[in-house]
DNA sequence: AAAACATATTGACATATGTCGATTTATAGG
DNA sequence: CCTATAAATCGACATATGTCAATATGTTTT
């Protein structure tokens, strides 16, 4: 119960930072690597590994994995799932 | 735009907590008083009020005082804002 | 005016989080 | 193989956050 509860803010916590968002709108018109993310960012390379995990983690972003390089793109599925979360704790 | 980014983040930021969401849950209901959110949580009378400011600033929960009591309420036009929000980083 | 009660504010503290630089791991090309 | 490149992991650090106890503020009742 408490646990689900900490799930359930992880998923809102994943959008509760500023680098996070703008990474999700980078990814909006589609897939993109992690270079050239970062090229979009000012933040170093493990920070954005770090940012990259967290959302992963959250389910929020997909990584595909092409040789040296990682594309990520926004996972649908796991968008409909946070505002699934959104309503549940706020629409009766 | 950085400054939008970091507002964004704030609305996102008060789901991110569990007992913010517990709170939230208390008061899908409909309105209650601070002292009854608080007998239905295990923390201090002066986090609760910590709580409830983090989620009146975000716009999610309204407080309309009565007398000593202050009666919270989820703020429908809030959460608008929130379900917009959402929709901005993660839909074309 | 005083006492009682509900809530907010303050100050202190431990833990969580975001950041960086350095290193490691994994893959591709010469 | 060796080197170069992309991304992940690690260790360290400063700041942010959640928590509490104590105190202050505001309101009602006696």
């Amino acid at each position: 119960m408490s646990q689900k509860l900490r799930a359930d803010a992880n998923v809102f916590k994943a959008f509760s930072d500023e680098n996070r968002l703008y990474i999700l709108s980078l990814l909006l018109p589609g897939e993109q690597c992690a270079g050239k993310l970062l090229s979009g960012l000012h933040i170093g390379q493990s920070t954005l590994s770090h940012h990259m995990k967290i959302l992963c983690d959250a389910g929020i972003v997909s990584g595909r994995k092409e040789g040296k390089w990682v594309h990520y793109s926004i996972n649908q599925t796991g968008i409909a799932h946070a505002e699934k979360l959104l309503k549940k704790y706020t629409v009766v």
